[in-house]
DNA sequence: TGGTTTTTAGGACAATTGTCCTATTGCGTC
DNA sequence: GACGCAATAGGACAATTGTCCTAAAAACCA
């Protein structure tokens, strides 16, 4: 069974899913075992300990990434057209993130407060996007504060996300999301 | 014993800073008996439940924003340079943020992801801040949107803490504090 | 001082946690 | 069909959790 539908992939994309939807502290190895079918000792077959979960989901989610923003790049047209899928997540997941926050920021603060290990493994999700936006910037001709520019939208979408997932408000995302646009447009102006 | 320093206090006091530092979930009543010196079964002489401190907390926490935010009216000066007092928290607080995160926003997301039924409780810190904000903004004359630039100015503040606590970075937060001050009087030139 | 109430310590409790072990099943190959 | 390895189930394990109980101590008041 070596196809993308194996047992250890299966726990993976489970554990994905629930150390979003609960965080990790609070997701036992029977929640994820209920969830999978499986019998709660046999995880030490795939994984020596939690955390190597935690590792492999975090691995996961850096390919989904990853792979999410070289189609962005390949698919999305023009440098600012790209910029703009990203703001867009905020749209198309809105009701996930209304509901149990950015899977990115959620992560990396939990693991900030529990001290973990994985905290440098899970920043990395941020520096992906960072990195990206950068890039997308600097092909704008934002070239000398690009970095500046990605980690202020950056910013702007956690925050956008924090708030969403506080007050369960649709219409808030669609007007920062609109400002948002806004602001790249102003951005892309200063460049000219 | 009813003074300020009565043990009670000192409980919801240290469990307070550890809800903080650790997360709620992640701090045990072992955890707050020895930074209390207290024995551990004792707590239910003053608490029913675990849930009960966590109520506890978030009460004083309403009570100390308020107050704090009813000192920024009375010598604050100006609506707008109160609106910078509330800016700059980020800048006061920037040691503890960078470690811990936003208190509101980590134990807002926290709760959400236990589901818990202090949630709605926990929410109220942000309605604090949002109500006053557009008070300030109806007071410069943007009445009209006051709760839209409250709210935009809370999730800046919220993605600023996020991305401050997962990159560690001082220069980021002086940056971005410093773009908000900067889109404060913008906003106040429009209002006039 | 004596008695009553408030406060405390310390341990018992069941439940849950992550972890580990072993016996058994299932599948592929000769 | 028999063998060998991969995969699994199910339970044992110590530790930790929140909770509860009871007896002793401290504080208070007459």
């Amino acid at each position: 069974m070596a196809d993308g539908t194996s047992r250890r992939n299966k726990i993976i994309e489970a554990a994905d899913q629930l150390f979003y939807e609960r965080g990790f502290e609070h997701t036992s190895f029977a929640d994820i075992a209920s969830a999978v079918k499986i019998s709660r000792g046999n995880f030490y077959y795939h994984f020596k300990a939690k955390d190597e979960i935690l590792d492999s989901v975090i691995v996961r989610r850096l390919a989904a990434t990853r792979e999410m923003l070289e189609r962005w790049e390949r698919e999305g047209g023009d440098p600012a057209s790209r910029i703009r899928c990203f703001i867009n997540i905020l749209i198309a997941n809105r009701t996930k993130i209304m509901a149990h926050g950015c899977p990115v920021g959620t992560l990396t603060a939990e693991l900030a407060k529990l001290d973990h290990a994985a905290q440098a493994r899970a920043g990395e999700l941020f520096t992906l996007f960072r990195d990206w936006l950068a890039r997308q910037f600097c092909a704008l001709g934002r070239k000398r504060d690009a970095d500046r520019l990605a980690m202020h939208l950056l910013a702007r979408s956690q925050g956008v996300a924090s708030l969403a997932n506080a007050f369960h408000d649709d219409g808030f995302i669609r007007r920062e999301v609109e400002q948002m646009n806004d602001w790249l447009d102003a951005s892309i102006r200063d460049a000219a």
